[in-house]
DNA sequence: GCAAGGTC
């Protein structure tokens, strides 16, 4: 008997189905010389500082250096406290019986570092010896998954891949654990003060940027407005120039020949631009971009918003949801038509997807080089149900989204008057001459709607025309907003783009800080620590979570550049670098940070509480 | 009591 072992049910019943085996057990699938199984993400998880005999938490354990890491069962939250998952103990036990069965295992977990995690952690804790192959394929379409299965890799081959996810995982536990611990015994505090690789510095962002608005000192400037009259239809223009001083906009001002200064035809225009411009349609959703939507629409959590689309999944309406890739590739776009096609009968996008059935469809959503573990967010094409109003609105994003995301672009007319009056103004209009992806939705675009005209009449270079009215305005820089769970999951994703080592930078291109799965997660982790709270729907640092910044803000913990670092070095180890190098790396971190904080922490717990 | 990672 061969056994597959896949990351999610999902997918262990997808392949169990392209092979036709059908024959259902408690957690697996069976048929045709076969057994499909699968895990649920990470069944097993690095033991606890106790199990290493650290008992309690106490600075001479400090830093706590487990010579080698234990695993242990995923555990759950009780009202007795921690205990072993027990439906995790089951599925593994599972496995544990088809692995001694096995004559052949092969590894159809997800096509990344920690796919490969979730298998060999299994695969080591059940002390199992057979060998494995690999199957590495990044799209689940039928012949994706043949064509996989024929070229099936050697499990070795992955040996590195596995290493550094390895030391990414113990890692991340010597600098958290020690660090959390280091903090909370020195600050006397009664709560757990957590620090994490990325937690620390998604406190630390939403703290600065609360200390920067604090702080801000808005500035005064000045602008000039007109308004003009072309035979009755009127429009406005502003200043090129602001003006940092009164005197200076009064000056211009006072210039400025309007019919009530005795003009009749006081703004010659100077230049006339009109041109079309192509808006391509937004990319396909992955996680990251629906809890942004989600949460400007609707207001939802990021937390919300996956549980919803959890939901949605469950039942077969939409692919999984918890993806970093906004494209599919060309099989998947084979099948995009269909799905256009059961999306007539819906009540809002009815009529757009009749359209987009005859049309061509637009492919900028398609790339296949350009899909990491799972492709962009699609419906299944599985008749949608009555369903919660919330769940219906997240279902509607994804199939709106999907309809955009295949239409063709929208033209609009970009027109620039530039008008003298005593010194230069500008009014710049915009008409949309042909909606395309617009049409979906039928929106408004939010930005820069404060200055624009719809749309312009017409006029010519040198024509003169009276100026109806005049303004002289008085205006103030603005800080940056406040940060919520759209505009920093925006910014987790984005994070490491602006630091200045180019090695660094490039290391996180492709990640960010956190994971599409887990940045939900980590928001939710903060209020729990009571590091932050929501003030409507901003997230807004407690008296508590600056005292935390306060100490950790220069310090390695609190820099999105530690991930790059790590990423860095991981992506060496997986080409071959050694791990023990990073391990000693590492180690004298988590000395040096431990120590920083057991004196840095002192008195801590005074400032908050 | 604690990380970050995955998923039901």
């Amino acid at each position: 008997m061969k056994i597959v072992i896949a990351e999610k049910p999902s997918v262990g019943r997808e392949l169990a189905k392209v092979f036709g085996a059908t024959t259902k057990r408690d957690g697996y699938i069976e048929g045709k010389g076969y057994s499909f199984t699968w895990a649920f993400g990470h069944l097993l998880q690095l033991a606890p500082p106790q199990e290493y005999g650290y008992i309690g938490w106490r600075r001479q354990h400090l830093p706590m250096l487990p010579k080698k890491f234990k695993l242990g069962i995923r555990k759950i939250k009780t009202k007795d406290g921690m205990v072993e998952d027990p439906g995790v103990r089951k599925q593994l036990d599972i496995i544990k019986k088809l692995f001694d069965e096995a004559t052949e295992i092969i590894v159809a977990t997800d096509a990344g570092r920690e796919g490969e995690l979730i298998f060999r952690y299994i695969y080591y804790f059940l002390k199992c010896k057979k060998p494995f192959k690999r199957l590495w394929i990044s799209s689940q379409t039928d012949e994706a998954i043949k064509d996989g299965f024929r070229n099936l890799k050697p499990g070795t081959d992955y040996d590195t891949l596995f290493n550094s996810a390895h030391c990414r995982s113990e890692s991340d536990w010597l600098v958290g654990m020690n660090a959390t611990q280091a903090l909370s015994i020195s600050a006397g505090s009664r709560s757990v003060l957590s620090l994490g690789r990325v937690q620390t510095p998604t406190l630390a962002m939403i703290c600065s940027r609360y200390l920067e608005i604090k702080n801000f000192v808005p500035q005064l400037y000045y602008q000039l407005a007109i308004q003009l009259d072309k035979d009755g239809q009127l429009f406005r223009a502003m200043s090129v120039s602001n003006f940092d001083k009164k005197e200076d906009a009064e000056a211009l001002f006072a210039k400025i020949q309007d019919v009530g200064s005795g003009f009749a035809n006081g703004g010659k225009i100077l230049t006339v631009e009109a041109k079309p411009r192509k808006e391509p349609p937004p990319l396909l959703h992955d996680l990251s971009s629906l809890q942004q939507e989600a949460n400007k629409k609707k207001g939802f959590t990021a937390d919300q918003t996956l549980n919803l689309l959890q939901g949605l999944y469950e039942s077969k309406l939409i692919t999984y949801p918890r993806t970093g890739s906004r494209y599919i590739g060309d099989d998947v776009f084979a099948g995009v038509p269909a799905l256009i096609e059961k999306l007539k009968g819906h009540k809002d996008f009815g009529r757009q997807a009749e359209y987009l059935s005859s049309a061509k469809l637009n492919k900028r959503s398609v790339n296949a080089k350009k899909v990491t573990d799972h492709h962009a967010i699609l419906s299944t094409g599985e008749p949608p149900y009555q369903m919660s109003d919330d769940k219906q609105a997240i279902y509607d994003m994804v199939v709106g989204r999907m309809l955009e995301a295949f239409h063709e672009e929208c033209i609009k007319e970009i027109t620039k008057i530039t008008v003298e009056s005593g010194s230069v103004f500008v009014a710049n209009g915009t008409v949309i001459q042909s909606a395309g992806w617009r049409s979906v939705f039928n929106e408004k675009d939010e930005e820069k709607k404060d200055e624009e005209n719809p749309s312009l009449p017409k006029v010519k270079a040198g024509e003169e025309l009276p100026v109806v009215n005049k303004a002289l305005l008085e205006k103030q820089t603005k800080p940056k907003p406040l940060y919520n769970e759209a505009s920093l999951l925006k910014a987790l994703e984005t994070s490491g783009k602006d630091i200045e080592d180019e090695e660094l930078r490039y290391a996180m291109k492709d990640s960010g800080l956190g994971t599409p799965a887990t940045r939900a997660a980590i928001i939710e982790t903060l209020l729990n620590r009571e590091y932050i709270v929501r003030e409507k729907r901003n997230l807004v640092p407690t008296t508590k979570g600056l005292a935390v910044y306060d100490v950790v803000k220069d310090k390695k913990i609190a820099q999105s550049e530690l991930t790059g670092q790590w990423e860095k070095r991981l992506e060496e180890i997986r080409s071959g670098a050694s791990v023990l190098d990073f391990k000693a790396e590492i180690t004298d971190y988590t000395r040096v940070i431990t120590d920083e904080l057991l004196l840095a922490g002192a008195g801590l717990a005074e400032k908050f509480t």
